[in-house]
DNA sequence: CCATCAATTTAGACATATTCTAAATATAGA
DNA sequence: TCTATATTTAGAATATGTCTAAATTGATGG
């Protein structure tokens, strides 16, 4: 794996967008981060060391940095949404039980699958979300089973 | 298609929910409407003729349906919540310009492509998020493209 | 190095969305 | 009917997100 600070430094070059030392704190955050930050996470652990991002500027980062693409809001079952660096493309897994957003990895759609719910809409991206159990509420719940059976994927 | 007030009723037996007046007008108002509305649209909606139920009320059949698996709450750029009845499965297409919510036909993943990226999770359910042009936005920006062309699915 | 311009940041006021609370009401089952 | 539980309610309280106008920053050209 290549450093972070590099690549970092080229997601910011490819989306053409000012590296500026809040804004790249926010990202950094996200890119280190497992847990799929809300914008009051990301802004406590900005300033942890040194106060020095204010709330507007968490939020008008998480905005530029969404429209260029670096970050994603995810599904957040909460009111407060959650946001994603989005460096590579991956799906996300969501747990029925205790709620964490995982990233998986990703795989296409094989080709054609989708074409006729589509129609003639075009395409930019598209991610899939699963939702189910995740492994540590598996291991103290084994037994339990989706209420109806989900096909093999 | 059977009448609605019929499939309606087995989803609430089916879901052994108590399908109180207001409850049910939550369901039905979701199920008839094509906008994935927001819990205060919900509000106004079904208060429009005889104001008959609280903003309270809403919010608390939102999530007793949610948990139920009658509603669904669909990724909302903006910051209000917009719900989804859910009575029959379905995938989601998002548009970048207009950021309005369509409903997509299922179709299934073909059996085997996502059991590597779950590993061992238990898998109850999932959905795909589609994002892109829609037919009307597309219309009237026709050449529009997406900057990195996306595989066909 | 300086002047200039646009982008960014800031604090705090503001607006909106959601949850909570405690009392009243409705419903199912005995 | 009686009882226990679930649901509903209005409004207060909280959480979340946006806006404003002034200050700061960084890039560019002279």
């Amino acid at each position: 794996m290549s450093k972070l600070s590099a690549e970092l430094d080229r997601a910011f070059e490819a989306a053409d967008l000012r590296p500026t030392a809040q804004r790249y704190a926010v990202l950094e955050y996200l890119a280190k981060s497992e847990i799929h930050a809300t914008a009051d996470e990301i802004f406590a652990a900005v300033n942890f060391n040194d106060p020095r991002a204010s709330r507007a500027t968490i939020y008008n980062n998480l905005r530029s940095l969404a429209k260029a693409g670096l970050v994603r809001e995810v599904s957040s079952e909460g009111k407060a949404a959650r946001y994603d660096a989005n460096l590579h493309p991956h799906h996300h897994f969501i747990c029925d039980k205790c709620g964490v957003v995982e990233d998986l990895c990703w795989f296409d759609l094989p080709e054609g699958v989708a074409g006729a719910a589509l129609g003639g809409r075009r395409l930019s991206n598209y991610e899939i979300v699963f939702r189910g159990g995740c492994l540590r509420c598996r291991k103290s719940h084994p037994i339990t089973r989706a209420r109806r059976p989900v096909q093999n994927v």
